[in-house]
RNA sequence: GCGGACGUGGCGGAAUGGUAGACGCUGCCGACUUAAAAUCGGCUUCCCUUGCUGGAGUGCGGGUUCGAGUCCCGCCGUCCGCACCA
């Protein structure tokens, strides 16, 4: 028997048994209770880094732990393969976006099972395949057919040099993130899906997600913005009375404030100002100029406000003589409600910042109390009060003047109460060739038609050059050309793909079901949805976990499956992070850059300039601060490396990478390793490490519900620990044996050689999950404090169920006790049994 | 600006209102060894002290309680999300 383990020979040889043995094949038609263990699917960026390493050794551990505790597990992996990056790749490396992305899927498939995941690779699958894309192609006609599908204009940051669509997060200073050009605001017709008719049951559904993180939950709900108000009508004066009932449409949240308006403000993409702009180019000129502004955080919060008055005045719906003006307004945006607004400067910041500046009436119609309805205003006041100044409204609390305005407008019928939500429909359409093609033709005399369905997969041509910017589906010869499938007129392919995030937002689905005629299989999928526990960074609280949500609950609006919410438990796992090194002017330094100098200073080996340590940081490559898993992996093998990944640091925190900590992984898998090669066949009884060893089992189990992996880690080395001090027993040689079966979910070679080494029957992956007595989980000998005052001043060891009188008298009997007593009765003693003795004097 | 989280040794972090610092990392001392590695044993919050005893201690200031890292109030700091959303 060798007396280290070698994780070189061993990981392979286990890796080679289990899928041999298919183990983690996931069975739908098992009498076993299900259980779907899911982490997000990399985008095959062509290596694995350790933020992959940490999330699905995270998943590993939990499908492993349910294995053993006897469900049927669906723990699959796929490839979220299309995206900017191949194409970049193409244009820079002029391979074609396909071969790269397989080739990085290829490379990235071997390093993950290099490490070891207990994956179903039958249920592999990656999202640029036809397979997958063309059942979600199939699934975007469903979604047409229910009217769930729209074709709007809509304003896009354009890149003019790369010829391509650009998301927010790609501009940069107002400039395109490759080509530096300045980026232009363009209109153009685009494919939305309606998430916005779900906003309400989006929004309620959060409420029954009591396994995600709370914070998760809030951002969802804050994205999604409900808020409740009222939208009315302004009718512009000097218009006929018998006109059209409603020119200026507006919302606001606080009715209560309708007497202390003293302007509308339209947006410079409101129909009356692109009307007014039409013939005056004073408008025209304002409106391009508000419209420049940037869309950045900071840009808008430096912006100025900037207004145009555009001589037009509408009158007040309470009070016919009263006329207010109607200005253009930069700050006021066209899509959210109605694009107008009336402010109230004296209650709303932005609005008294716009009324300073262009000297507009600050009329107080809230305050503390009535007697304050003159006092000062000096800023924005944006909260609750009474209403003063308000006629009829005057002496109302904010809510009654709420509820007064909206049923008097109701009455009368110039607005009505109406929900209002920040969600925005899903702007779908990508002007990329690297993606789902939307499965539309367009028709000169039909419409935009869909693709009929046994047309389905529209495959994306290969015969594509990316030498030039811009869309190649745009310019190839053949590929758009078809015929309209209504009337058989020539008509025109779209050549827009789809957002990667609809690739996302059903694969779990395809995942436990994948029949090739159809998406997925009902009955089939509703065996393992939903997802029992999904794991994945934090930075897709919103989007993904959005979409794919509005997703699930379209298909269940459409009748093709019964799950509203598809996960059930979600985690959020922090990131890898490690230190990082600066230079004096600033550039960022690889370690091995640096030397060490006298007096431990540090120095870049290049110039032999000083380097400042910097933060821990995420790893990135623009920090040099990376760590590649796959030398560490050659080095450490994969337990060490999967064990350092579940100690130290709680999961949902970030994990620092270090030295140490993998030397310590390393250091336990050996430790283990020694104690499994113990000679067993040991006669006796250790009742204490008996206790520990059921303790143990509790706690391990505990901590895996939770994935608290840190604290599995600390209880399994107290076990060890406790193991190694033991004299030899059959007590130590059974713990020995439920250590290895508790270590193997996070340390699975190891465990399996041991298991084999010591001449057990099976393979530990297929082992039960040991159990333990709850009797055995208490001592029988207790530590009691004893304080005085609530100082602890001593202890005193006692049988479990010491009775309070006799511990009272044990504690007062103490020499200690009795020194600082001194002689005095104490006032009271509080007594806690098992646990302590609080001598007050 | 709005919303949220967090603050404990040299470091990562443990602690159902009941012995703060489990467990790990680092460091120091010792054993084994010709030596090194590996391994094993011990120490490692701070202050006074030879040691024992003692005192202080969970960002800061208050409060509730026999007892507070934990609960409440007010500050300070760090991090994250959203952001002209009417």
């Amino acid at each position: 028997m060798t007396d280290r383990f070698d994780p070189a020979v061993a990981d392979r040889r286990w890796q080679q048994r289990w899928a041999d043995a298919g183990s983690f094949h996931a069975d739908s038609n098992s009498p076993k209770p299900k259980s779907y263990v899911l982490e997000m699917f990399p985008y095959p960026s062509g290596r694995i880094h350790m933020g992959h390493v940490r999330n699905y050794t995270m998943g590993d551990v939990l499908a492993r732990f349910r294995r053993m505790q006897g469900f049927e597990v669906l723990h699959p992996m796929g490839w979220d393969a299309f995206g900017m990056p191949a194409e970049n790749a193409a244009m820079e490396k002029k391979v074609h976006p396909g071969t790269w992305t397989r080739a990085n899927i290829a490379a990235m498939r071997e390093q993950l099972q290099r490490i070891g995941f207990a994956l179903d690779w039958s249920r592999e699958l990656a999202t640029c395949e036809p397979d997958y894309y063309g059942h979600e192609q199939a699934l975007f006609l469903d979604l047409m057919e229910h009217g769930l599908v729209f074709r709007k204009e809509s304003e896009v940051n354009w890149d003019p040099v790369d010829m391509t669509v650009l998301a927010n997060e790609q501009v940069i200073d107002g400039k395109g993130w490759r080509s530096g050009a300045p980026v232009e605001r363009k209109k153009l017709s685009q494919w939305f899906l309606k998430i916005t008719d779900f906003a309400e049951e989006l929004l309620d559904g959060l409420k029954t997600l009591d396994e995600w993180p709370d914070k998760v939950r809030l951002m969802q709900e804050n994205w999604i913005g409900r808020s409740q108000g009222l939208q009315f009508c302004f009718r512009l004066a000097g218009n006929p009375p018998g006109g059209a009932n409603c020119d200026v449409d507006v919302f606001t949240t606080r009715p209560d404030t309708i007497f202390g308006a003293s302007f509308v403000a339209i947006s410079p993409g409101h129909p009356i100002a692109e009307a007014l702009a039409a013939d005056n180019p004073a408008v025209a000129n304002f409106v391009r100029k508000a419209r420049a502004g940037g869309t950045s955080a900071a840009e808008v919060e430096t912006a100025e406000k900037l207004g145009f008055d555009t001589g037009l005045e509408v009158i007040h719906p309470l009070d016919p003589d009263w006329r207010l003006p109607v200005w253009i307004a930069n700050f006021v945006l066209m899509d959210y409600g109605t694009g107008a607004l009336f402010g109230v400067p004296a209650h709303d910041a932005r609005d008294f910042e716009f009324a300073k500046k262009y000297h507009l009436p600050i009329r107080r119609v809230v305050a503390a109390s009535i007697d304050d309805a003159n006092a000062p205003v000096v800023e924005a006041e944006g909260g609750d009060g009474i209403a003063v100044n308000s006629q009829f409204l005057d002496g109302l609390t904010t809510a009654q003047a709420t509820a007064e305005i909206v049923r008097r407008a109701e009455a009368a019928g110039w607005g009505q109460g109406k929900v209002q939500y920040r969600l925005r429909d899903w702007g779908v359409s990508r002007q990329r060739y690297w993606g789902t093609p939307i499965p539309v033709i367009h028709c000169e005399s039909c419409g935009p038609v869909g693709v009929p369905r046994e047309q389905l997969p529209v495959v994306l041509p290969e015969d594509v050059a990316f030498d030039i910017p811009g869309n190649p589906l745009d310019r190839h010869p053949t590929w758009g050309r078809v015929d309209c499938p209504r009337c058989g007129t020539r008509a025109r392919r779209e050549t827009d793909t789809l957002d990667t995030f609809v690739d996302s937002s059903w694969y779990f689905i395809r995942f436990a079901s994948q029949p090739t005629d159809l998406p997925f299989d009902r009955a089939e999928a509703e065996k393992w949805l939903p997802v029992g526990q999904y794991i994945g960074g934090v930075e897709h609280a919103i989007l993904h976990l959005l979409y794919a949500r509005f997703w699930t609950r379209a298909l269940q609006r459409m009748g093709k499956i019964s799950v509203k919410e598809p996960f059930r438990g979600l985690f959020t796992q922090g990131m890898v992070t490690h230190e990082t090194y600066q230079s004096a002017d600033g550039r960022w330094l690889n370690p091995e850059e640096i030397d060490v100098g006298e007096g431990g200073t540090l120095i870049e080996r290049a110039t032999g300039a000083g380097v400042t340590r910097g933060r821990v940081e995420k790893m990135s490559k623009s920090k040099k601060n990376t760590v590649d898993p796959e030398p560490i992996l050659a080095r450490y093998g994969a337990d060490a490396v999967r064990w350092f990944m579940l100690s130290d640091s709680p999961p949902e925190r970030d994990l620092e990478w270090s030295e140490g900590g993998i030397e310590g992984a390393a250091r336990f898998v050996q430790r283990v390793w020694r104690l499994a090669m113990a000679p067993t066949g040991n006669q006796g009884e250790d009742k204490a490490l008996q206790r520990k060893r059921h303790r143990t089992v509790a706690a391990v189990g505990e901590a895996f519900e939770g994935l608290q992996f840190n604290k599995s880690v600390a209880a399994l080395y107290e076990l060890t620990n406790a193991i190694e001090k033991a004299k030899p027993s059959a007590t130590r040689d059974e713990s020995i044996r439920t250590l290895l079966l508790l270590v193997a979910p996070g340390a699975p070679h190891l465990a399996e050689e041991a298991w084999a080494a010591r001449g057990e029957q099976g393979m530990i992956a297929d082992a039960t999950w040991p159990v333990f007595d709850p009797a055995l989980l208490v001592e029988q000998e207790v530590t009691i404090a004893v304080q005085i005052n609530g100082k602890l001043r001593d202890t005193l060891a006692a049988p479990r169920g010491l009775p309070r009188d006799e511990a009272e008298a044990l504690a007062l009997a103490l020499p200690k006790v009795q020194s600082q007593l001194n002689g005095a009765s104490p006032r009271k003693v509080i007594v806690v049994p098992d646990r302590l003795v609080n001598i007050v004097t």
